[in-house]
DNA sequence: GTAGAGGTTGACGTTACGTCAAGGTCAAGG
DNA sequence: CCTTGACCTTGACGTAACGTCAACCTCTAC
């Protein structure tokens, strides 16, 4: 009373193939095997196909559907541990949605707009691992804490200054005025004012190196897209800095 | 003004084996060669791969990346189509999750409570195409709107009778009684008349082959352990083939 | 005898790289 | 000049779970 592959892959709603597989992995083998080599199945090697196709559709992997077979593992301690990664996925998932949405709505809008959120996503958090590698962990605190201690109304009026300023430079850079324009200079000037505001940064701190850094600061515009997308790109970017440089040759 | 390629690999998040990656199939070459065949890239191509990591961080695949980029497709647009996928399957999950969540409680619960459940999954919807090509299509639809067509009410009776049948079955397999005891055959009678109930039944229809029907309906009780499940597996399922092969000789 | 249906064992393809392995290149130091 | 070490190159295997040929054998039926 057995069956040939097909058959119990009809069955069991799956392929011969599968059953193939099963078979050199050694998650299932045949009940029985003709002289001629056909693979024979019985009816509790239709059970336990079952099973294994129940914990597979339910996302297990092979290896840990043979570790619950053979090892005779708690079923329902591994559908619990496996409940919880798929509850991580969906989490994954949701997040990634919001963000793919969020990036559709910023592509949507025009160029500001984009910049702008782009500069949101900058101020904080997202960036902790890479501001501790690069400035510490003293200056992260300090800016977090600094950032977290004002008040909604102020948070929103710097992000409408760094916003305003943000746009001043593309439309100069747009316009074709050279960086050592009174215009360019009077906004590096904004701009230098604007990274004293900032603590943790040189230009905040007496006997800092102020120059070295803002014009260490334009080349990392230039260099760092995320940044340059602040401002118009690289083109936009290479114009910050060269105004920068400019200006810190001269006053700073 | 270029980079190497562990440097840019630095500088964008990645490594440099997926930089080779991308120049291999394509995607990002490198903006300048060395004599030595170093890669080296520059500030477009950081742009370029910022833009790809993006993209790959959303979920796209390599490919659709390059269509992307190259064909100038519209961003939003496929971005668009990938917040679809990416809905279905955040769908998948859940439903995932569901049947995780349900399958666990119905491992925790005992025996009888599980083939209660498992017939739940059974009464109408979900073998619809399976019904449908075992027995055809409009037995399926008699099938349908004949359980559809009952009250809630009797739903209910519906299924406490065959919940009650089928633990009857299994407390007479597992108590040693033959299945041509008075017992086992007082069931399988038990068992035709609630088959005369179901409409597309040979058993429902005067001169159906109901023997032949209940017989065969035994086998397969033993060879589908969906079924067999029902009768606490094989082996009680084979009590109950059993029995109904004897009731059908003697009474049918 | 010969289709035709069904069985077998390889072995490659799929995704996006990680991970050796073997060997060339470059800058710095003895 | 030679060595050392860091960095670069290409080539190739491994990953999950089979799908999909390809080449060849077996069984049943006409």
């Amino acid at each position: 009373m057995d069956w040939s592959i097909q058959e119990i892959a009809k069955i069991a709603g799956t392929t011969s193939r599968t059953l193939r597989h099963y078979d050199d992995i050694g998650l299932l083998k045949p009940s029985r095997t003709g002289h001629n080599g056909y693979r024979y199945y019985d009816g509790p090697a239709l059970v336990q196909l079952q099973r294994i196709l129940l914990l597979r559709e339910l996302g297990l992997g092979l290896p840990a559907i043979a570790d619950v077979l053979d090892r005779e593992t708690d079923t329902v301690k591994a559908l619990s541990s496996h409940l919880e990664w798929l509850a991580q996925e969906q989490d994954r998932l949701t997040r990634q949605i919001a963000s793919v949405r969020q990036t559709i709505d910023t592509m949507k809008g025009d160029g500001k707009y984009m910049a702008q959120n782009m500069f949101d996503g900058f101020d904080h958090t997202q960036y902790k691992d890479e501001v501790e590698e690069r400035w510490g962990k003293d200056a992260y605190a300090a800016s977090d804490s600094w950032w977290r201690g004002m008040s909604a109304e102020k948070k929103q009026q710097w992000k409408d200054r760094v916003q305003k300023l943000g746009t001043d430079w593309i439309v100069a850079a747009q316009s074709g005025v050279s960086p050592d324009s009174a215009e360019a200079q009077d906004l590096a000037q904004r701009h230098v004012e604007w990274l004293r505001g900032i603590p943790g940064t040189p230009t905040a701190v007496p006997g800092g190196d102020i120059k070295g850094y803002v014009t260490g600061l334009g080349e990392m515009y230039v260099a760092d897209p995320r940044f340059a997308a602040n401002y118009g790109g690289e083109p936009g970017a290479a114009f910050v800095r060269d105004a920068l440089r400019v200006y810190a040759e001269k006053y700073l």
